[in-house]
Parts: C-alpha cells; sequence; structure tokens
DNA sequence: AGCTATTGATAATC
DNA sequence: TGATTATCAATAGCT
C-alpha cells in the first residue's frame, strides 16, 4: 500500500498570502480558531472577552463573552441615526480627546511598522544562523565530523584541489602572458567552480511516524456572532 | 545523572481555573497566545482585528491592528456622544475607553523598547553580514579568488588536510579495536589511505590573514601543498 | 521566568 | 466545504 502520505502541515512565513484561495481558507480556519481560543480563555479564566474582525471583503465577524450583541450592535449601527444629538461641549472634549488619541496612535503605528520591519531582519537573522548552522558542518572541527562527513570532505577537497591547481595553473599561464598577473581578472580562468557547500547535506533522519489520534470536545459554540460570506 | 522529564503538558479540560494562582499563570499565557493568534491573522489575511479582555481584576488588555484605537474608537466613541452616562453599559465602555487609552500608552512605550532591541538586533545581522563576506570569501568559485585568498586557502587546507588525517586515524584505530567498521560503510574508501598522517604538515593556524604575499609569490607551492595522494 | 512532554492547531492535500 | 494527516505551534505542569 505504497499510500502517498501528505506532506502534512508545513511552516509558513508570516506574511501576507497572495493567493486568493488559499488566503480565504486560512482566514476562515485561523478565525475559528482565534474564536475557539478566545472562547477557551473565558471559560478558563472567567474573563470578559470581546473580538472584532474586519475581513478583506469588509464582512465583520465578531465574538464575545458573555455577549458581544449589545456592544457589538451598537458598534455595527454607527452613525445611522442619532448622530445629530451630541450637544456641542461633549462634542469638543470628545474631539480634543479624539486628537491627542489620533496622534498616539500614528506614533503606534509608526511604531508597530518599524517593529514589523526590525522583526522580519532579526528573523533572518536566525534564519542565517540555522542555515549557517545546516550547511556549514565541515566548518566544525573535524574531530566532531563522522565518516560519512569524512568521505564527503575528502571528495570535496579533492575536487578543490584540481580546482586549485588549475586556477594556479591559468594565472602562471596569465603572468608569462602578461609578465604581470596583477593585470589578470580572472578572464581565463576556467570556469569550475569550487565545490557547493550547500550540496553538503547532514545525514537525514526521519521521525518515525508515530501519531495518536484524538478526539474533540464539545464545541464552544456560545458567543459566536459570525458574518457569512 | 537520571533527568527528571516533567509530566509535560497535560490535557486540561475547559473549564473555569479555580485555583488563583494558577488561573493568573494561564490567563497571562493564553493572552499572549491569543493576541499573537490575532496578529497572525491580520498579518496573513490582511483583516483588521480588535481584541478587548477584561480580567477578572478589572484590567483592561487590548489589542489591535493596525492599532487598536481606530477600531476600538469608533466602537466606543457613539456611545458617548448620546449621554447615556446613566446606562450601565455606557459606564463600561467609558471604563474602557479611558483603559485603551492607558493600553495604548503602555504599548506605547513597550514598544519602544522592543524596537530597540530589535534594532539592535538588526544591526548584528548586518555586522554578521560583513563579518561573512570577510570571512568566507573562499566560499567564493576559486576562479574568482585572488592570489592572496589564494595562498589563505591553501594555508587552510593544509590545516584541515592534516586534521583530517588525525582525524581518521582516530576512526581507523577505533574501528580495529572495536570490529564493528565494517558495519559503518562498506563500499567506504579505505580513509586511511587517502590521508596518511605521515604527510601531515607542521601546524599552520587557520584564518591568520595576516599572511603577507609580498615577499612569497610561489605560484608552483599550491601544486605540492595541496597533494593529498 | 525557563523547560519539556504533550496536546492542540493547521497547511497541504484530496 | 469537509475530512485526513503530517507537522508545526501552543502550553500545562514543574522548577
Amino acid at each position: 500500500m505504497a499510500k502517498r502520505p501528505s506532506m502534512g502541515r508545513q511552516k509558513i512565513k508570516i506574511e501576507k498570502i497572495e493567493i486568493k484561495n488559499h488566503l480565504q481558507v486560512t482566514f476562515s480556519k485561523r478565525r475559528s480558531g482565534l474564536f475557539k481560543k478566545a472562547s477557551e480563555l473565558c471559560i478558563l479564566c472567567g474573563v470578559e472577552v470581546a473580538i472584532i474582525v474586519f475581513s478583506p471583503a469588509g464582512k465583520v465577524f465578531s465574538f464575545g463573552h458573555p455577549n458581544v450583541d449589545p456592544i457589538i450592535d451598537r458598534f455595527l449601527v454607527p452613525r445611522s441615526r442619532h448622530h445629530h444629538a451630541a450637544n456641542a461641549t461633549a462634542h469638543l472634549v470628545e474631539a480634543h480627546r479624539s486628537a491627542a488619541v489620533r496622534e498616539m496612535n500614528l506614533q503606534l503605528t509608526q511604531m508597530t511598522a518599524e517593529t514589523e520591519i526590525e522583526r522580519k531582519r532579526g528573523e533572518a537573522l536566525d534564519e542565517m544562523r540555522k542555515e549557517r548552522r545546516r550547511r556549514c558542518w565541515w566548518e566544525a572541527p573535524v574531530s566532531e565530523l563522522r565518516l560519512p562527513e569524512l568521505e564527503q570532505l575528502r571528495d570535496a577537497m579533492d575536487e578543490l584541489k584540481k580546482n586549485v591547481a588549475a586556477q594556479a595553473e591559468s594565472i602562471m599561464a596569465a603572468a608569462v602572458n602578461t609578465s604581470t598577473f596583477l593585470a589578470m581578472n580572472g578572464t581565463a580562468a576556467p570556469a569550475a567552480g569550487i565545490f557547493d557547500p550547500s550540496e553538503a547535506k547532514p545525514p537525514r533522519i526521519m521521525g518515525s511516524n508515530t501519531h495518536n489520534h484524538h478526539h474533540h470536545h464539545a464545541l464552544h459554540d456560545f458567543g459566536y456572532d459570525l458574518a457569512f460570506s
């Protein structure tokens, strides 16, 4: 039964999903996941939580415990009718407060963006470190290498030797021809490259396919107030 | 020393946690988890999300993307305009608002610190890249190397060869002693024949790029020093 | 606040 | 959309 097992879940970068279809699926799944987490938090810790999500399509999804409705409803019925009722003083106060809030928001927004950029750089750093460890095992002390790696290293060095020799020869030839190898720019050099360290793969160890089934407990459907698309 | 593996995560029932201390910890952990999930959802799907959490202690935690307030504000403003001060909900909303502002200040502060940290990591990244370029020139194709680099490479290979030879010898010795060598790799070439330890050169320190080439241009040296077999 | 053993969430796939 | 599976990610219980 050579069944082709799916790749299973793969690690993804946290960045905007561009494939529309994929995005829709992910949005749906993760939204449920988020609401479920929220509901668990509510129950476990006895807290009140409200979540509002604006989908890219403009739909609104909300979650609330014990109930969002009183609040969300107000929210969803914005200035359709009563907004002229505000008196002048309250409006002024409100405006003033809003101004301060907006300013803070601006700062927050800028800083969020900045942090995001920096975070990505940080991730790149980590990734590079990891990648480096993966690729460059042969940089480790030779005494830590095992036989397969040593064989690989031996072959690599063999290859390297040939390349270096060829290169030396080439330089010599150029030097002889021009009487000054300093003018040499490698144009006549053999194209043979050094061995590519990225081909150096440490033994791949696959995890066992142990897997245990688990069943889901009762649904936590209270408090859900979902728009539908 | 027998390590005591912890019980690890255990399945829990989703029901009110009664142990106060435990509850506090769980609340804290799951709240961050929830916010993280929300943040990922925002980024992945490009949606806007706002979350408000009222802790049992009456504290308010909030999350928002791009930031809480445009959403929360819209959420809160309509109420306060209508002078429903006597209304319990309005009172709650008002509390939310001031809490939201405080929370924003908190976020701003935290984010400032965070940004600083991330920026430093970014600098480390740049530094590493620079350092990498400096150290890892030898990853480039041999044909692109210049003479000083080739000399450095020659010395490095020399050192490497010595190390590998020693290592091979060590492994061979161990294999002979334990008679398990054949189980390792039946097709392996006899390592000792290739890396004969007797060919080991006097110690040279790898990476000492203070190597001056002005007085030693002997290109043909490559051929000698890199001869392995 | 850290650390693991587990459970839980979910990306890829059908 | 819903089900399945292989992985990845979150976190419960301890220290």
